[in-house]
DNA sequence: CTGAAAGCGCTAACAT
DNA sequence: ATGTTAGCGCTTTCAG
């Protein structure tokens, strides 16, 4: 475990100034075709990889982006680490992961992020308090808030970036699409109170029924999770005035509830109950579930994160959202038209 | 965007050495109360937070792991990178993402790892070639593998770390319980050629099913992947003389197997087929799959990973393999003894 | 095009 | 307990 090789070893061996070094490893600087070799072969063979946080010190770029996340379990975000580090990777980024507790919320770990010198955050699946968005802003950090957005209120002035799917207009679709298939006492299953997500794929949905004038019948919320989907599936449909249709906050839940309904109802969906969900995440597909649902697609939404925090990153823009429209997948779980 | 405030900053306004802040934030150093209170004061009212980068570059501690990753489909890893980021966190540590292509392998993006001083790395469903070993062993930087271990043939001078299930005694489990349940026409599923972890698997499998006077009828690979698997079932299920049980390297193939079982053949698990995956990833137990698995569980492995991480950061050990137990889950895809 | 020198923000001796 | 000083490894003026 000896020590790395630094720019100096290198500079011995190839006989030249440390800065020669530097300028070799450094794009676009001007260095002669035969000191650029001399030190090229001189680090190849002492393994010299220059050291990136010396760099960041002096450059002020650390090249590093911090992740937040919560809520690894509804699949749609592992997707999104997947892409976002892809996405970053090659425009020499990278990403420092936080996990942020539920309960305790970002605020914990986003101390630790500044430390870091992250040049952006992405909050994925979190909410950024006010407090934050202020500490983000006054250290410059660009902060881009995706599939949730904060309701600041009237303190809108920290504003953050965003990333969004068009919600409202999903829910809308799927709202449409349950009334033209005849279904009538219907259902809508929220993920969390004060998910913004949640909210606006609910107010598009109450929206389109009432003018179609109907309305959503019954109502309850999952929590985002398997389990609280199941229990609220079991409140909803145990009774004999059951819903005939549901519209469930993301497809996550809408495959809890497909069990409870099939395995403990044993009712039939399509037949006696419609199901429509949000994301369509691979799972939706899946044989056993064919999942009809509202995608939003991860590949755009994560192009729109990059682009928002590379202008931000070069203080083009301040702040900015962008919401990407979605779209409905039909599969087998709504009936078809008659 | 002003620049961030420096400890110097901190020190001029509460009227002390900026040695003094440094020694404020630096746990277990020796600051009276009172300036530490000053100290803390002027730090609060400026917003400072202690440059992380700068530190490591004198303590030559990063506090940063790196965490490569190709594969995140299979629900497995999501759960991975959510508990090593949960405890490395609690450790003070954070985890650098990098998403390795699956062509070019882990070699490319390591180049990169290396540059920002990471203390450790951990290696999942992504295989460590040997010039890699030996660059880290060179460097001195720990490596975790993670459910996978490279075949380094006679090349074992640059061991390195890793933590597995015990695949060949799941393989074993899951050969005793296809016997013992009277399936005849036995196959495997394998994940990739070269994949350890399947590899292992299959050993297991094989050998005990040859202990019990049996052996596979049938064999096939599903690189995987989802649709992979889905070919490799038509395959295996697509002719008369078909098998009556299939073993799957994993859930996520299982899944996709169950899929082509049922509605392309209209076949009934576990009447006519018995399907046995292993991972026990969370969609194995959902309603309408009810896998009968092999469980490895993410949190030992976790935990493995982190004590091997830190042992060997503090020099104590140079490597070490820790192999986690096993055990069989049984839900409704084998049928029930006679 | 190249080397010398200054310093990024911080910690860690070393004095006091 | 505190301030002074010397770097950590690198980039970037500034001369030449």
């Amino acid at each position: 475990m000896k020590t790395a090789p630094r720019a100096q070893d290198v500079a011995d061996l190839a006989q030249v100034s440390q800065s020669a070094v530097s300028r070799t490893f450094t794009p676009g600087a001007s260095v002669s075709e035969s000191t650029r070799n001399k030190v090229l072969a001189a680090a190849q063979r002492l393994g010299y990889r220059p050291n990136a946080l010396a760099r960041s010190l002096i450059t002020r770029q650390s090249r590093i982006v911090a992740l937040v996340m919560s809520y690894l379990e509804n699949q749609f975000y592992p997707l999104v680490i997947e892409k976002l580090s892809q996405k970053l990777q090659k425009q020499g980024y990278h990403v420092l992961m936080f996990i942020a507790d539920i309960d305790e919320g970002a605020d914990g770990v986003l101390a630790d992020i500044l430390q870091y010198q992250v040049e952006g955050i992405v909050m994925a699946s979190t909410m950024l308090s006010p407090t934050l968005a202020k500490s983000c802003s006054d250290v410059g950090v660009p902060v881009v808030q995706f599939n949730r957005i904060s309701d600041l209120g009237g303190l809108t002035r920290y504003a953050t970036s965003s990333v969004t799917s068009d919600n409202a207009a999903g829910g809308r679709l799927a709202a449409e699409l349950l009334v033209a298939r005849g279904y009538k006492r219907i259902a809508f299953l929220a993920g969390l109170e004060d998910s913004s997500t949640s909210l606006e794929r609910e107010r598009g949905f109450k929206e389109a029924l009432s003018e179609l004038g109907t309305s959503v019948s019954y109502r309850d919320t999952g929590h985002y999770s398997f389990d609280g989907a199941k229990d609220a599936a079991r409140r909803l449909f145990g009774h004999a005035d059951r819903p005939d249709a549901v519209f469930v906050a993301n497809d996550h839940m809408a495959i809890a509830v497909m069990d409870v309904l099939r395995q403990e109802f044993c009712l039939r969906v399509p037949e006696e109950v419609g199901v429509i969900g949000f994301d369509d995440v691979p799972q939706a597909a899946w044989g056993a579930y064919q999942l009809t649902t509202v995608y939003q697609r991860v590949e755009p939404m994560v192009d729109a994160t990059v682009e928002l925090l590379l202008e931000q990153m070069r203080g083009e823009v301040r702040a900015r959202e962008i919401v990407v429209p979605c779209m409905l997948v039909e599969r087998k779980t709504v009936r078809p038209a008659a």
